[in-house]
DNA sequence: CATTTGAATATTGTAACATTAATCAAATAT
DNA sequence: ATATTTGATTAATGTTACAATATTCAAATG
C-alpha cells in the first residue's frame, strides 16, 4: 500500500467559514411537499418563473358570506337626496354577494401595471375571478403564455384565440402551436380601494 | 408472564388484499419536491382547486389548448391582505373587510355617467363612501350642489372648495356663497362588476 | 347472508441522508 | 504586497426511508 502524501496544505479551520443562509435559489427557507405526478411540471414551471408579468398576487374568496348590512342609494339622485340614516330608502349590500356567484371557484389577482388600463383595471387593483365559468370571446380572462400570467381580453384571430391587452402601448399575443398557453379563468369583476 | 389469547381468530392472509393503486387523493403517482416556503399556500391552493375542479375545456371550439391550470405565486404582501401562504389554515379575502372600515358610516352609490372616467370610475360603478372621514384636498369626494348629487375631486381655489371632473370634456365647478355646497362623505373604494 | 375483524398494501407527510454549492481565510504563488 | 489556490465548513437541494394513516379484502363470526 502506497500512502500518499498531500502535495498541499492549506485550507483548515476557520471561523465563520461555510455557506450563508439565504443564499440558495429561492433565497428563503424551503420545504418538502407531495405531489401528483401530473401537476409536477406546472409547479416546476411555475417556480422557474423569472418575471410575473402584470399579476402581482392572489388570494382565495371568502366562504362565509359575512352579511355585513349596508346602505346602498342607486340612482341618479335629484333633489331632496335621502340621508343615509333614513332607513326606509336603504337597500343592503353584501359586497361579497354582489361580485362573488360561486365563492368556491373564486379567487383574486392583484394586478401589476397599466396593461388593462383601458378597460379600467388599474395597477393595484384586485380583479375577481371565477375558475368555473365558460370563457367566451370578448372575456377578460386570466391566462398563462409561455409560463407568464397576464389579464387579457380573450379575442379569435383565424380560428386561434388571441389575447388583447386594453392599452394601445401593447400589442395583441397570438397563439401558435408552440404557445403555451393556458386559460386560468374569467375576470367577474374588479375592486379598488382609494384610502 | 401472562399469554394472552387473541378472542377472534379472523382475518389472515388474503390474496389481492390491501389498498389498491390510485385509491389516493390525486389517483395517480405523486412525487416529493421541495419549494419555497412562500409558496406554499398557493401550490396547496393550485392542487385544491385542480382536484375539485374537473375543467375540461376553453371554450373556443378549436382543438388542442387544454386547459391545463397553472399555479400563481405570491410575492409581496401588503398589509391588510390575507396570506395564503398560511400553513394549513387558508385564509380568504373578504371583501366586505377589505373595502369597508366603519360599516356604520358607509354607503354606497352607484355611478351613472361619465364624469369620473378619468379616475376610472366607470358608468354602472358602484362607489364606497365614508361619512365619517374627513375630507382632504385631492379626495374624491359625493357632494350636493345646489340639490345635485355629484361625485368629484375635491380641491381648492381661491379659498374656497372646487370640484373637479375627472374627465377633460367637463369643467370644474366653482362654489360660491350662493351656491348650496355639502359635502356627504369620501369615496374610499370602488367595485365594478363585469359578468 | 350480513357484519366484524385483522392482514395486507397503497398513500402521505416528514425526517434523514447524501450530494452539491457557496463561502471563508490560511497557505501558497506571483 | 497582492493575487490565487485550496480544503474545511456549512447551507441548500433532491431523493430515499420511514412511520403513521387509509383503504381494501375475504375469512371468521353471528
Amino acid at each position: 500500500m502506497k500512502i500518499v502524501k498531500n502535495k498541499n496544505n492549506r485550507g483548515g479551520v476557520r471561523l465563520g467559514a461555510g455557506r450563508k443562509t439565504g443564499s440558495g435559489l429561492y433565497g428563503e427557507e424551503t420545504k418538502v411537499i407531495r405531489v401528483p405526478r401530473s401537476s409536477l411540471g406546472n409547479i416546476k414551471k411555475y417556480l422557474n418563473l423569472s418575471r410575473m408579468n402584470n399579476i402581482d398576487e392572489i388570494s382565495l374568496a371568502y366562504k362565509e358570506t359575512t352579511y355585513n348590512p349596508l346602505v346602498l342609494f342607486e340612482h341618479k339622485v335629484p333633489a331632496g337626496f335621502p340621508s343615509p340614516a333614513d332607513d326606509h330608502v336603504e337597500k343592503r349590500l353584501d359586497l361579497n354577494e354582489y361580485l362573488i356567484k360561486k365563492s368556491d371557484a373564486t379567487f383574486f389577482v392583484k394586478i401589476k401595471g397599466d396593461s388593462m388600463i383601458d378597460a379600467s383595471i388599474n395597477d393595484g387593483d384586485i380583479v375577481i375571478i371565477d375558475r368555473s365559468m365558460q370563457a367566451k370571446i370578448g372575456d377578460i380572462v386570466l391566462a398563462s403564455i409561455d409560463g407568464n400570467f397576464t389579464i387579457k381580453t380573450l379575442s379569435k384571430y383565424k380560428l386561434r384565440p388571441r389575447l388583447l391587452p386594453a392599452n394601445e402601448k401593447y400589442k395583441p399575443i397570438e397563439i401558435d402551436d408552440n404557445t403555451q398557453f393556458e386559460l386560468w379563468g374569467v375576470v367577474t369583476g374588479a375592486v379598488r380601494k382609494f384610502k
